[in-house]
This record gives structure tokens, sequence and C-alpha cells, in this order.
DNA sequence: TATTGACCTTCCAATGATTGGAAGCCCTAC
DNA sequence: GTAGGGCTTCCAATCATTGGAAGGTCAATA
């Protein structure tokens, strides 16, 4: 099949097909006569596997690394694990992060009255 | 002083003021006779207004918004106040999608034994 | 006075994942 | 044969930030 329809199997948009394979995720299609790329039933799978991994906030590299560890019969799922608690715990860290500023924003922003008057204490913490 | 001197007293690095003079965040600063940007105390003021606004996670254009309220001494504390509370549902929006994402993995990560053998759910979870 | 080292200048490039567009070729249907 | 839709490559933009190269400036020191 064409790249268009991979791209509609998969989930993943025909932008980011050529993408992934520039950047060596996947191994470059094959080509028909004209130069179209062709794609097969298990690179379609492969494709829906790194589109589950995108949802799943994987980054390229890491999906690259779970890409290997899928293909190789003699993994260690301690490995698989290892990559997944990382990344639950990048995740983590940003959130904390996130909230921190939620925490600060929350509190500046609830004393501030919010009406036509000018002073704000939203503005008098960043300027202090 | 010179754009050394200012990054050090505002935090905000050299090449980011430069940046942000490019991007027409601040105003083109004063220039020496050999070509060397000058900054007062009060440009310092308005850097370290910027890198506040930073560490709570606004964007340049949201800064923008901000220091143009700042500036301006008929502002009402409500649009203040509105810009404040759109970053807040931002980034709870961005905390409820990372959270979805470890609920998920966390999940499955604890069905996966991380031991030395390879059959592991967090794969077969990306595979279905 | 000449040199050295720290600072400044501009310009270009890369990051990460994705999208957009332009110019041009291919394929199918009418 | 022509129209259209899909495919190709290449270039650019997003967002905030960092890095580096090549070259000019300044202050202090030998």
């Amino acid at each position: 099949m064409n790249i268009g329809q991979a791209a509609e199997a998969s989930g993943v948009s025909a932008k980011m097909i050529r993408y992934y394979e520039e950047t060596r995720l996947i191994r470059p299609a094959d080509r028909s006569a004209s130069g179209y790329r062709v794609y097969s039933h298990e690179d379609v799978h492969t494709l829906r596997f790194i589109r589950r991994a995108r949802d799943l906030g994987f980054s390229v590299k890491q999906i690259t690394l779970l890409l290997s560890l899928w293909q190789d019969k003699n993994r260690e799922s301690a490995q698989v694990k290892q990559v997944a608690l990382e990344h639950i715990s990048e995740l983590q860290t940003k959130i904390e992060e996130m909230q921190q500023m939620i925490d600060v924003l929350a509190e500046l922003a609830e004393s501030c009255h919010g009406d036509h008057r000018p002073n704000c204490p939203i503005l008098n913490k960043l300027e202090a």
C-alpha cells in the first residue's frame, strides 16, 4: 500500500512517516517502480506501535529503544519496565513543576480583585 | 552597563536578551560608540519581570501582554487576572493529560514482572 | 606600545515533534 | 488528452533556548 493508506491505517500522518524514516526510527520503505513508498501490513503494525507509544508521551528516543526491545525475542522484561518507569518519573517531575507554578499563580490570582482598578498583586509579584 | 552585566543582574542570559530584542519583546537597546548594547537599571527591572514570568511558565506571547499591562497605568486588574487564570487552565490541562499517561503506564508497569523473562504486558499493550 | 584575555558583535545551526506549502511527477478515470 | 488526487523532494515555520564561529573592542599588564 502507499503512504497515504499506511497513514490512514496506522494513525501516523504521511508527513511523520517520512520524518520517522529520515531520522531512522523506521527503516526506509521499499519503493515502487515510480518511486512511491510501499508499505506492508507489518509496517503498519510497527507504525501503530509507534503511535501508541507517542500517545503515552514517550519520546522518539525512548521509542527507538522500545522498538528494539519489542523486536528482540531475548529481551528481559526488566529493560522494558525500566524505560516505562523512567518515563513515569519524568512525567511526574514535569507535573510537580507545573503544579508549583499553579500554586503560586492561584494564590496570586486569588488576591487580585480582578475589577476595573489597576492595582494588581500579580504584577507586583512579577515586579518585586 | 553592558549585556553581560545586565544578564547577570537580571538572570536572563545575554543570548536571550538579544533574542527578546530581535523578536520585539523588549525595545532595541541603546548602543555605545563601538556598538555595544547599553542597559539601564530600568531595563534590568524589565528583564527581571520577564524572568519571573518565564519561571511561572508564561509564554513569551503572554509576557508581551503582561508587560504592556504592567506599563499601562490605566489597566484593569481584571485583564491581568484573566491572563493568569488562562495560564493556570492551560497548565491544568497539560497536567491532566500527563496524569492520564502516568495512570496507564503505572498500571502496565505494575503488571510487568520486570525480570529476565521476555514476556511483557507493556509491549503487548503497545502492540495490541 | 604591544599583547593578552575577557567581553562584545552578527550570523548560522541545532534542539524535538510536527505541520505547512511549493514545484513537479505519477496514476487513474473519463 | 486532460483533470484530479496522490505521491515525491525540499524548504520553512513553530517555541524557547543554547552553541559555536569569525571578528571587533576594551582594559590591564608586561
